[in-house]
DNA sequence: CGTAACTATGTCGGTGTTGACATAGTGGCC
DNA sequence: GGCCACTATGTCAACACCGACATAGTTACG
């Protein structure tokens, strides 16, 4: 199975979807560490119910197709917690912002000062919505055992939260130097 | 012309590359924002010569084949400068190791801590090597104009440097919770 | 004298990913 | 009553990407 397959167990161990549903979780901004359209979704889910690791109920749904409800079988859990330990392969890194900033000396400055206005903006608004959901998550009280669904949300919630703040900072420190303000902001 | 054809400009914009230039700077962990085999820099290569923006001259070189030198044409540079000012599109997450935190509760909780170890040794690594591509850019004396491409190589730089220390931060604070350790360090 | 690593370019097939097209019922708004 | 957004599943073609296969000269080491 591919790193979607697991991305979808990991959904349908926690609770039975429909695969609009899931869908609708992986779709940006919501899937904040992995995303896929729903073209992709239905191929991956034939593909797990046929490897055994998720089984679905057919319902009566609206639209030309029957409603059916996905969720993980026990062989599922198990291949799922089998992968979830096994080291992950390192990174591809793919960046499209450094990719223009390497290249920003070539085009005109106001034209690159605005757009990282514009990637600034943008990464303050996922952070807020970041914000936000962990302090829905905290006024239920923080999760205090690490061996829970329910830690394991918080504690990649809380990994989106710093690497948004780390790349808000990168982006203000570039903005400022490129305008020439002598600011004394340390990059370290 | 797709992201990997920006990328391959950038490089030819700073100087003449001969395809298999190309692919060791593009072969991780060298290239620390974009990656690619040279299967398929052959192709965008031919791409990007078929559409203007980069210019060969052919040397006889070892093996079957000339060897070929690459350098960007000024339509290209036009190009790249264009593009790099343009808006990025918002970056598709695919973070596998924090899909394994995600369904890390399903898991054995020691074999979670062995793989985040590891995790932790591999960044340790990369920053290692980025601190000392930084002290030779800094031996140098730090780039004071921020439209050099000097300036936007250490950029990108800084920006790779603050995403790992961050990410250590992260993954310390995540093993350390998992073992039951009550750190001080809070979260923030 | 062998052999391994490095330089150097190229093809091919399989898989992953995306956007467009297709169909159709329900609920809410004007 | 018309229109739009949402629920809901599915197909298809194009493109991006990766690993394997292919070829072959130079250089360095033992």
């Amino acid at each position: 199975m591919n790193t979607l397959g697991y991305a979808i167990l990991g959904l349908l161990a926690r609770r039975p979807h429909s695969g609009y549903e899931v869908a609708a979780k992986m779709r940006t901004p919501i899937g904040y560490f992995w995303t896929a359209g729903h073209a992709q979704i239905h191929g991956t889910l034939a593909r797990l119910v046929e490897s055994g690791l998720v089984a679905f109920t057919t319902e009566p749904g609206p639209g030309p197709h029957d409603k059916k409800l996905y969720s993980a079988t026990g062989a599922g859990r198990d291949e799922l917690a089998r992968w979830a330990a096994s080291p992950p392969p390192a990174p591809q890194p793919r960046n499209e912002l450094l990719l223009r900033v390497y290249n920003g000396w070539l085009a005109d400055p106001g034209e690159v000062l605005a757009m990282l206005d514009g990637e600034i903006a943008r990464h303050r608004d996922v952070l807020d919505t970041y914000q936000g959901l962990r302090a829905a998550f905290e006024r239920n009280g923080a999760p205090d055992d690490p061996r829970s669904a329910r830690f394991a949300d918080y504690a990649t919630l809380l990994a989106g939260i710093g690497s948004e703040r780390e790349e808000l900072r990168w982006l203000r420190w570039l903005r400022n130097t490129l305008r020439g303000n002598g600011n004394g902001a340390r990059s370290q």
